[in-house]
DNA sequence: CTGAAAGCGCTTACAG
DNA sequence: CTGAAAGCGCTTACAG
């Protein structure tokens, strides 16, 4: 337990200056092969590490990347922190995560705090009503890219699923099953304005049949739960709803269990679409048919669009829209 | 975007030194109420906030914890880490994450980058074979929660399941249902010294009955695919198999969907007992009974020890064990 | 090819 | 109650 060996102990064991060993540390070039030679046998013998908290110090960046999510219980959400975490590792960062339950007040506490250890980056999945915070920080020179939201911001990149089209696909595969009364299921946690799916499903409903087809709404935590009390909600808005479109998964998953309850079969009595496509859609009973978000493309988009953003910040761009599709099983 | 104001702004326009500043920040006392009146007035104006690299390269303390885990994909993992970054919040960290996928050399990498950051302490699921990094790390001064393995070292805390009480649990409760050709599903990532719930469960069967109890043993990926073939390596081992005890639940849904696919009937002819309790497996058709392990309670003893850990680094202490329970369900 | 000096933004003894 | 000085472990101009 010892001293950690720093750049000015390899310094002097060679014999040489910091500012040669720094150069060696960093491939920098400008000195002979010996030198490098006995620097890095210095360094091997003493386990040299450099000091990360240092170096950021003066360059201002310090090779981490922050996650800022909702709920890391979100089923959704874990694939996605797996395939940012490994991206960022390949280009030598680490995370950062935290959540924010969708509080903007916490989301300002994380964000500060990750500022305040010089984040290269954030990945944000935004909290309600938080643009402003997005903004300002953008503004501040912090590199972000936003998830499922439109911000127009400098230093502000967004990455989103083409969630109306999810909603048209959901619609149309509800429609060619002959289904005429839909409710859908929103969560409380979207605002209005990012209630994206919810006005693809409405608009291929009105495409469809002018406005006679009738469609109601309910909103519900986005869980489980919260599916089995947007379904009688539902229910008591339109007793003989025939299909439905959930927020998500979990959503999805409550409205099945909910309708089975109330003894009506899924999918002959109503039919259930989904959205995220989660691992546990294919193993319940009957199985989920969803919109899939290919999560592992939005790691991917999301990392480039961050590093891009840290590689030239000046440069505005264009949303990235990733694709979905309708998986079709059991339950419509 | 000009630059962060820093405690010497501070002190510039106050007209104090940074040293009184600094007091005021760190509420250290010793300054006239007028001063920190004024102090605090300029830090809100020049919307000034500690940089805390800064501060960590000299406290060599970070205000961070690093979450080593094996693979946030699996469904026991996301409420682990959503809880210890919550009680690490409350104490006024953030968190790192990274995951090893269970490869040590990947795990050294991840606690280099950790170390270089001068996170405080780390929570870690060990990867195969690592106790020899984990107890160097401990003797550099790192402090360390081991979760679910025993390591002796110094700055070394354990947290662990009483997992052999839940392979006993899962034995006895397949035993009073009448079975007795028992087959237990074991994981290729979990090395034969930490089985425990195996051992457990195959003490249990020879308590009850002498040596005679038969118990063939496959091993597996920690996967739904997983349990799918330990279920397959089972039945050629024993073909008249009528009970199996899982590594965790995604292998008992595995186990309980190849045993579907033969055509055999669950629980009537096969009972499947798996561990973890993921929300899952009460939405599966049947609800699968497990042991379930709190991880709510995992969260807090793990942030708990570790912050012991920190506070009073010389101190040796015991390992602490959680309870386990079983939750009897339909499967079994 | 190499090094002396300054400084990133704080805290830590120490002196008054 | 307050401040001048040194230093955490690096990198960044700059000079030779």
């Amino acid at each position: 337990m010892d001293r950690e060996a720093t750049l000015h102990d390899v310094a002097g064991k060679v014999g040489v200056s910091p500012r040669t060993v720094s150069r060696v540390v960093n491939d920098e070039g400008g000195y002979s092969p010996e030198t490098r030679k006995k620097v890095l046998a210095a360094i091997e013998e003493l386990r040299y590490r450099p000091n990360m908290v240092a170096r950021a110090l003066i360059t201002k960046r310090s090779g981490t990347v922050g996650l800022v999510g909702g709920d890391m219980t979100d089923p959704f959400f874990p694939a996605l922190a797996e395939g940012i975490q490994h991206r960022a590792r390949e280009a030598g960062q680490t995370m950062f995560f935290a959540s924010t339950g969708s509080d903007p007040d916490r989301q300002a506490e994380v964000l500060r705090s990750f500022w305040a250890r010089a984040v290269d980056g954030v990945i944000v999945f935004p909290a309600l009503d938080s643009i402003d915070q997005l903004t300002d920080y953008g503004r501040r020179g912090l590199p972000i890219v936003v998830v499922d939201d439109l911000v127009e911001a400098p230093n502000v990149a967004c990455v989103l699923f083409d969630l109306p089209e999810g909603g048209r696909l959901a619609a149309q595969h509800l429609l060619s099953a002959g289904r005429r009364r839909m409710g859908v299921i929103s969560a409380t946690v979207s605002p209005p304005r990012r209630r994206h799916r919810e006005r693809g499903f409405v608009a291929a409903l009105t495409e469809a049949d002018g406005d006679h087809l009738p469609a109601v709404i309910a909103e519900a935590d986005p869980t489980v739960r919260g599916g089995e009390a947007g379904f009688a909600e539902l229910l008591s808005l339109m007793p003989d709803l025939d299909g439905i479109f959930a927020y998500n998964d979990l959503v999805a998953i409550g409205a099945m269990r909910a309708a089975a309850a109330s003894g009506r079969r899924v999918p002959e009595d109503i039919a259930v679409v989904g959205c995220d496509d989660i691992e546990m859609s294919t193993y319940i009973t009957p199985a989920l048919t969803t919109i899939r978000l290919d999560r592992g493309r939005l790691s991917n988009e999301a990392v480039a669009a961050l590093h891009d953003l840290i590689d030239a910040p000046a440069q505005r761009r264009q949303p990235v829209v990733l694709p979905v599709e309708l998986v079709a099983r059991e339950s419509a």
